[in-house]
DNA sequence: GTTGACACCGTACCATAGTACGGAGGGTAT
DNA sequence: ATACCCTCCGTACTATGGTACGGTGTCAAC
């Protein structure tokens, strides 16, 4: 199998074919050529990799757009290090500012959980005040 | 400004007149009964700190589901404390889950961005290299 | 007594990230 | 030669979380 078809594609890197499809509309992958005497069309293995890096660049939490512009980084010549560099400084400092809210929202939890004897009534679990505490 | 209409509720949590609009057709707020002399509905300051929770809640990574849930928590306090101690705990776990696969995206950046030199060309850029690594 | 600002309500539209569907055609195995 | 799978392509649909629009009504000021 040298060149991949879109369901041969889509097996090797773990992705829906429609997902592909979805990829090339959105540009984020490139258009292999129709051959002219009908048939499927041949995915380079390049494109395979790519896949692959799209969804590892999700996992890391970029979205389709940002890795559009890490992809675009990589095609450009003229592209520096530092342009990848900012971009990963800059969804690092979302993660942390992700982070800080939801070890906020545990500790309101843990508060909660710790308060509530599990029976009785609810009028000494102060469920509201605990809750409101996230401001 | 006693009783707020849905315009100062919305200055006042800081969204959109629209979105409160749409949180009660979602059932996250309460719907004040509309005047049978007419005008405009008057919310309680209740909704509004609801409305800043909402905000909160989302930005942590909530979806409006779960702080459906998580507000049903403060709606069934006439419940039994088991109930909605049941429901913390379970969101609470739910908050680790999101905590560790976080902290996980935070290192993989943090690799990566103190690997990465910061200048020169996207040859010697260890970021690019590195999520094609992920795997 | 008209202007302007707000409210009401339903419906339509936006982006994101896909998934599903339907009809046409090709390639191969039995 | 029929079944069966794959591909092509456009279009439509999903869920989430809203935003915008259009027509109507109400209120307060000037």
């Amino acid at each position: 199998m040298a060149e991949p078809t879109i369901g041969q594609a889509a097996r090797a890197a773990g992705v829906n074919v429609e997902t592909i499809r979805y990829y090339e509309r959105r540009g984020l992958i490139a258009q292999p050529p129709t051959p002219r005497e009908g048939g499927a069309r041949r995915y380079s293995t390049a494109t395979v990799r790519c896949l692959r890096f799209i969804k590892d660049a999700q996992r890391i939490g970029f979205s389709l757009s940002e890795i559009a512009e890490l992809l675009s980084l990589r095609a450009r010549a003229d592209a520096s290090c530092g342009d990848v560099r900012n971009l990963a400084v800059q969804k690092r400092r979302e993660v942390q500012d992700r982070l800080e809210r939801l070890r906020r929202i545990a500790e309101v939890l843990d508060a909660l959980i710790a308060d509530c004897p599990g029976d009785g009534d609810l009028g000494t679990c102060s469920i509201m005040d605990a809750i409101e505490r996230v401001d």
